[in-house]
DNA sequence: TACTTCGGCGCC
DNA sequence: AAAGGGCGCCGAAGTA
């Protein structure tokens, strides 16, 4: 990726260096009390493994692999699936090594997978997070690295550790482990997000007229909309959990380049192995099976009346009703690359050699909102070395800010932030031509108990 | 023992 | 026409 313009190479220069003052900042860690989640994670591991290795599985497990025998083992693990409960993914590549992912496993209705599962995932925490955290702390501070010349698409990356991959969505997880993350004494946590940023972003190379009323009118919903389309319900029996899924499985696949394919398996998981339910109570499965949709069916041969056939239908109206314009842009720079053998951001930089369709359509979204944010962090650490401010900003997670503000500054700085994000940034790039909105949360306790501020 | 590759999983 | 974008870190297993 090459800077074409004077603007953007000073935005990379700045920012490199914007970004070297968070990594010398770093984050507060209760230290302590990361020691003792630590020793309490590991032994609830302890129990669960010991749990374990008293099914009837882990004793013929033993007996085939003995010595070598390894918990810890997926391929063990899937081995041994197969030898006991005559284990096959119902997905799965002929070529390759038998898969036991989470997704795999819940296929499996077995006391011993849920106990596992959920060993697992103490195990992840343990490892990557308690203790590869701990590990990095000099005199209780974090000091994550910060770089921004290694991404393809031109976002920044994050290592030792990652400060961009900490657990959040699982609650439990998320909780013992974000606790940890502390303001200074006398301080509060600030964490200034975009919303929907690369939605926004992509309306400003799309130009659809359907996305940006999206944006711009704040009744509309558009992944409540896609919920009622792909489970055939009234909007009222929306759900925030059927919308979530909507979201997550249709309408961010379908942006990213993904098909029905791909989708409606993913989808029909939800449907049946989380008990979603409607507004009324309904399950969503019986729901579905009311509409005369009973099972899901599969890609290559796609019949009426299966899920398959009507999430093929609900992407297709997707492209050709909903977001005509944005298809047909897709397929314009789409065509156009193959003309030239480049393509271009709206923040300049430019993307030459050899790309897949998906790349050439989806880099120039992702790296032109990432540029967003980090213009704004720039802004704003300039701002807060003109006026001497104690303000530290500390982490940075491609669309959002953590700052540890003292208690006499919190005002002025969420203020200026919210200037910078809202009204310079847009008066900057002229480009920008929907309307950008941020979120703010605070915390005086720890990264977890952030609350939302009302602005 | 040291290193690499792979599958898996955490986040936006 | 093809078919989800971008990362980093972990343990297991294979290789030198």
């Amino acid at each position: 990726m090459k800077a074409t313009t004077k603007d953007a190479y000073k935005l990379m220069h700045d920012g490199a260096i914007a970004l070297s003052q968070m990594e010398a900042n770093g984050i507060c860690i209760d230290v302590d009390l990361l020691e003792k989640t630590t020793v309490k994670v590991a032994k609830k591991i302890k129990t669960i493994q010991e749990e374990l290795e008293k099914d009837e599985l882990w004793k013929e497990w033993l007996k085939v692999y003995r010595k070598k025998a390894n918990m810890g083992s997926r391929y063990q693990m899937a081995d041994m699936l197969n030898k006991v409960h005559g284990f096959t993914k119902s997905t799965q590549d002929p070529k390759k090594k038998l898969s036991v992912d989470e997704k795999a496993l819940l296929e499996l209705d077995i006391p011993f997978i849920k106990r596992y599962l959920r060993m697992e995932k103490l195990k992840k925490l343990h490892s990557t997070y308690l203790k590869g955290i701990y590990r990095e702390i000099v005199d209780g501070l974090l000091h994550p690295s910060f770089n921004l010349h290694l991404v393809r698409t031109g976002r920044s990356q994050s290592n030792l550790p990652n400060f961009q991959n900490i657990p959040i969505r699982d609650p439990k997880i998320g909780k013992l482990i974000r606790s940890c993350f502390v303001p200074r004494a006398g301080r509060v946590l600030v964490e200034i997000d975009f919303g929907s940023l690369e939605v926004r972003v992509s309306c400003c190379y799309n130009k659809d007229p359907a996305l940006i009323e999206y944006i711009r009118d704040s009744s509309k919903d558009m992944h409540r909309d896609m919920a009622m389309e792909c489970f055939m319900l009234p909007q009222e029996e929306v759900t925030k959990e059927i919308r979530f899924y909507a979201k997550n499985q249709f309408v961010f696949p379908a942006f990213y380049g993904s098909y029905f394919g791909q989708m409606a398996p993913d989808l029909w998981e939800s449907v049946t192995k989380t008990k979603l339910i409607t507004v009324s109570g309904l399950r969503l499965v019986d729901h579905l099976k009311n509409k005369g949709i009973k099972r899901l069916g599969i890609k290559d041969d796609v019949r009426p009346r299966t899920f398959m056939h009507h999430i093929r239908e609900v992407e297709e109206n997707f492209w050709g009703e909903r977001f005509p314009v944005y298809a047909q842009w897709k397929w314009d720079w789409w065509k156009e690359y193959q003309k030239k053998g480049w393509f271009q951001s709206l923040t300049g930089f430019r993307e030459l050699g050899v790309y897949a369709k998906n790349d050439v359509v989806n880099h120039p979204i992702q790296s032109s909102a990432f540029h967003c944010l980090l213009w704004s962090l720039i802004e704003t650490q300039h701002w807060l070395n003109r006026n001497k401010m104690k303000t530290l900003l500390v982490g940075q997670i491609h669309d959002s800010i953590l700052a540890d503000v003292p208690e006499n500054e919190i005002e002025k700085y969420i203020s200026h932030v919210i200037e910078v994000t809202t009204v310079d940034l847009p008066s900057h790039w002229r480009w920008i031509i929907v309307p950008l909105e941020v979120e703010v949360e605070t915390s005086s306790t720890n990264w977890w108990e952030k609350q939302k501020v009302k602005v």
